[in-house]
DNA sequence: CTAGGATCCTGTCAGC
DNA sequence: TGCTGACAGGATCCTA
């Protein structure tokens, strides 16, 4: 479940309880899941985080001993730092707030500080532990194509050329054509661009493909404004959940809903097997 | 090479 | 109250 703009807001908020002397050494790597932790946890037990990085859903920890661990949230991974303060990000439910570990605790990574517990409902996520020197070598990473901040429509264009049968939005899905975009903000920056899902990606205009990565930006930089402080609102909180999807999302979830721009009502479809949300009257097929 | 579907896994919810 | 099937904010593997 999370993308881009919920990795970015762990990292940021992360950085002020892991980093360096502020969650100190880590004494410890409790693994209760073997398939969620590639490497040995030895590997990191006493060294410590000198840096915290991103590429696209990917977070990456950098130890000071020529290691790193890449994790991977993949649909239900989440982040709980516990230390003097709580911080929590990526799957929203009940362990942001929960007693931990419990059940969907996949992996405890103890410092002096606090534990960082990682925890995964469905096991599709992971912690990796490699060498520093080759986290850019790694099957997954390597293949990251530019986030869409880096990106021109122009090379977009050209990429979509080359899957001009599939579903747009199925190719803006591909993270080695585009990355940091997931199911939600897919929806998100298609109804931006006025682009119906199911267009095939080469009919789309070099127009309509620039709107479409200036979409990506403008809903995932308003998704970053907003995710950071609902969920350090969320951690403050006495146990009450907030919809942080109601804060930017204009289709997403909203089927049934009437459209924010014309009043029509969103529409809610398979596309790639993915659930799939648009405003009927304003993304034309 | 591409496109599309199955698959990994657990939990929740709607419908009977 | 069970039971069943669909579905879930991801990525990969397999097949045609």
């Amino acid at each position: 479940m999370p993308e881009l703009p919920e990795v970015e807001t762990i990292r940021r908020g992360l950085l002020k309880c892991i980093v360096r002397e502020k969650g100190g050494k880590i004494l410890e790597v409790r693994v209760e899941e073997a398939k969620s932790f590639i490497g040995e946890g030895a590997e990191i037990v006493g060294a410590t985080v000198v840096r915290l990085r991103r590429k696209g859903k990917a977070l990456i920890l950098d130890f000071d001993n020529r290691k790193s661990a890449i994790i991977h949230l993949r649909m239900t991974g989440q982040l709980v730092w516990v230390g003097k303060e709580r911080f929590a990000g990526g799957h929203p439910n009940d362990n942001f707030i929960a007693e931990l570990p419990n059940k969907q605790t996949r992996v405890e990574i103890v410092f002096e500080n606090g534990t960082l517990f990682f925890n995964d409902q469905r096991k599709f996520g992971f912690i990796k532990v490699v060498p520093t020197s080759e986290v850019e070598k790694d099957s997954f990473i390597a293949k990251l194509a530019k986030e869409p901040w880096e990106m021109t429509g122009k090379e977009l264009f050209k990429k979509l050329q080359r899957h001009k049968g599939a579903p747009i939005k199925s190719v803006i899905l591909d993270q080695t054509i585009i990355c940091g975009l997931g199911n939600i903000y897919a929806d998100e920056a298609l109804f931006y661009a006025s682009i119906h899902p199911r267009r095939k990606a080469g009919s789309l205009s070099a127009q309509e493909t620039e709107k479409l990565v200036e979409g990506a930006r403008v809903v995932m930089e308003r998704s970053l404004d907003a995710g950071g402080s609902t969920i350090r609102n969320y951690v403050k909180s006495d146990g009450t959940k907030g919809d942080y999807l109601e804060l930017f999302a204009e289709v997403f979830n909203r089927q049934g809903k009437p459209c924010r721009r014309c009043g029509e009502r969103i529409e809610k479809i398979k596309v790639g097997g993915r659930g799939t949300h648009f405003c009927p009257k304003c993304q034309k097929e």
